[in-house]
DNA sequence: AATATTATTGCATATTTTTACTTTTTGTAG
DNA sequence: CTACAAAAAGTAAAAATATGCAATAATATT
């Protein structure tokens, strides 16, 4: 869908430029730029996105984007893909899984930088991750499945 | 005081350690450990502690704290500190459990330190640690529950 | 192209969360 | 101990948010 990208651009944008304290103020700053839809579509909208109502400064509820969005970009075929530098996902070579693990294995010394960067997205299906030299050792969530896993490292490796 | 206090942590044990969907399901658990209060009460309760409503894994909602905070008191120049020195919290910022692993995120380079400290209580919930820069990877005994791991620790983080 | 499948949305409503107001409890100073 | 002030908690109602269902639109399949 490209008005529903496009609002969920937009929702991005605007939380990151201002403070809002509910869906209703959301909706209000949407229209203004030209989105119409109800309350109920945007609670799912920011369900997708992930999106938290925290506390503000001065104690007023405001809500923020939570794990650092991936901007894409539309491929020769079509297909949405992630933007994302080639040393990022050089290191990578290969995954396995074990019950709630899974082992990572990257060129010699890229561990630590990949590891760094999956503990930078607050993945919720990873609990935390242990790096040596070329391996990360990667905790999952309880309730996590590998394909979820899978799915949420391909926004750091693309090619995983 | 005294009772808002010890809730405001069994809230936040409760948040560390298990999925929370709403304010009525967490109003249980409290139930469960004797803390009576209505669900107003709460709401300011988490307002106050920052708890966020974040998405889960499988799509649900949970509740999760968001930065651990800190125990402070008044100084002697009204300013609010730390209660804990330093040595006493290691660094310790969260700690998260899945299957038989808990990872305990701390400030950068503390990791090795409380890691340290951990081994050398031998304490017979835990058989082992490896720490990172900013991250302790904790294999729990395979009888050990969270809460006999989480009682362990607290004699070296009290705040945990 | 026609049909089946899947995704998106609005509407209405249920559920959940926040808050204004009041009462109770707690701490403090006389 | 009593009175006062401040903090905490309950009550009830408002506000905000989530969701089942049905309609519609997009996408895929034959």
């Amino acid at each position: 869908m490209k008005i529903k990208n496009s609002r969920l651009d937009a929702i991005r944008l605007i939380l990151s430029t201002q403070e809002v304290g509910s869906q209703e103020e959301l909706l209000n700053e949407l229209a203004k730029e030209g989105f119409k839809l109800t309350q109920a579509t945007l609670s799912r909208d920011l369900h997708q996105l992930r999106v938290v109502k925290t506390v503000g400064v001065k104690g007023r509820y405001r809500y923020v984007l939570t794990r650092p969005q991936q901007y894409r970009h539309e491929g020769a075929s079509g297909e949405m893909r992630p933007v994302v530098s080639p040393q990022e996902s050089v290191g990578y070579q290969s995954i396995k899984f074990s019950g709630n693990i899974a082992v990572i294995h990257t060129r010699p010394s890229y561990a630590s930088t990949l590891a760094y960067h999956i503990d930078g997205c607050d993945f919720p299906e990873i609990i935390g991750t242990i790096a040596g030299d070329d391996t990360v050792l990667l905790v999952m969530s309880e309730d996590a499945t590998k394909g979820a896993v899978l799915r949420a490292l391909r926004t750091i490796i693309p090619n995983i």
